[in-house]
DNA sequence: GTCTATATTATGATAGAC
DNA sequence: GTCTATCATAATATAGAC
């Protein structure tokens, strides 16, 4: 009994531990989301990440040993929030017209791009460095969501609802459309006077999107 | 005459020191601009850039004093070339259809970022970090060209050859699809297996951006 | 205008106490 | 798992010779 409840102290501080690691695991992950995303890879330090995240800086370093480890470990992370969030979007309304998806899908798309603009600003650095980690996220988190949507589009520039033309390109142009617009929101602001990340101007891109792209719907 | 000879020599020099200057000078923003683009601002030290125009870090300093002023001589260096290369297909074409001129504007557009992708990278980072330099750069050189394609754009609307809505979000969308395949270049590439700076696949997404935007043409 | 040498600060990462 | 203290390196910028 004695040692039935040591085991259980020991058990449930591991737990409570456990619990601890992971909430500071993502603390870190927020922090670092917003500062990789403002200053890029090379002008982010695990000091401006630990104190965004109200932590010191070992411990960071802690629990990703190298800013290499962080920053993949950030990128994966925000992808995969990305994939989840437009997983409904795939599931739903399978069997229906592929031009009808897409420009649902889309739609989901520039609003989760206004909502987390810093997904496009890792891509973007991630690109510009190149090397093996934007190699594993391609392959690993972007290749099936890429195969889908390209097949969607073959389906529908068959049925003459969609432009011909290689469906790589119609894919970025689409993604270019959808995203961009929030990463250049301060110079978007300055010269027209608009925010960009106002919920009208959101729709309203979604709604040029899918008149661009679409126009038979 | 001595005096007269002393004075040629002097000057003849202090012209040859200007020359050689000048010289340096574009030596300097031609690698910063490379070094910029890829490691962004914070990820680039003067002394890469040093290394790579093959000098060294202090003359760097010497002509631009602070990593800030290289910065902004480098952007606005990089988009003067830019509204240089751009002004014939401003100057071309006047009083044509509108939708013709802005269909022949941003083809321009998009063959000059397939062969300068560094210039949307400086105005993304510029765009992430915000502040003053972003600021001058908008009013003193994309202003004008923006109010001139604005004015197109509502022309191009007017006559219905142009999709309705802010003309301020068809012009990013245009910069969008012209401009952002190239920085994402990588990516593109590992999924697709295609080379988006092969000049067919440029010619291709100059093609497209006309189909989309202008589909009456 | 260009160089060598250096001051100062900030960086990524480690050691060791708790 | 988290902290304080610290090391080794690399950063921006300056001083002074040529």
């Amino acid at each position: 009994m004695k040692a039935n409840k040591t085991q259980d102290t020991a058990s449930g501080a591991r737990v409570a531990k456990q619990q601890r690691s992971r909430e500071t695991q993502e603390n870190i992950l927020t922090a670092a989301l917003a500062v990789f995303a403002e200053h890029g890879y090379g002008g982010t330090s695990t000091h401006m990440i630990a104190e965004r995240a109200g932590i010191g800086q070992p411990l960071v370093v802690y629990h990703f040993p190298t800013k290499d480890d962080l920053w993949l470990g950030t990128a994966e992370w925000t992808l995969g929030r990305f994939l989840e969030h437009m997983r409904p979007n795939f599931e739903a309304l399978e069997g229906l017209d592929p031009a009808v998806r897409l420009s649902l899908i889309f739609q989901a798309f520039v609003r989760f791009s206004a909502k987390t603009p810093e997904l496009l600003s890792l891509m973007i650095d991630a690109n510009r460095r190149g090397g093996p980690n934007l190699d594993k996220m391609i392959e690993d988190q972007l290749r099936p969501t890429y195969e889908r949507i390209r097949e969607l589009i073959e389906a529908a520039q068959g049925s003459g609802a969609m432009t011909p033309g290689d469906p790589g390109l119609l894919y970025y142009s689409m993604i270019a459309v959808g995203a961009m617009l929030f990463t250049v929101n301060r110079e978007f602001e300055q010269l027209t006077g608009l925010d960009p990340l106002e919920p009208d101007m959101v729709e309203a891109q979604a709604n040029l999107l899918v008149r661009l792209f679409f126009p038979g719907l």
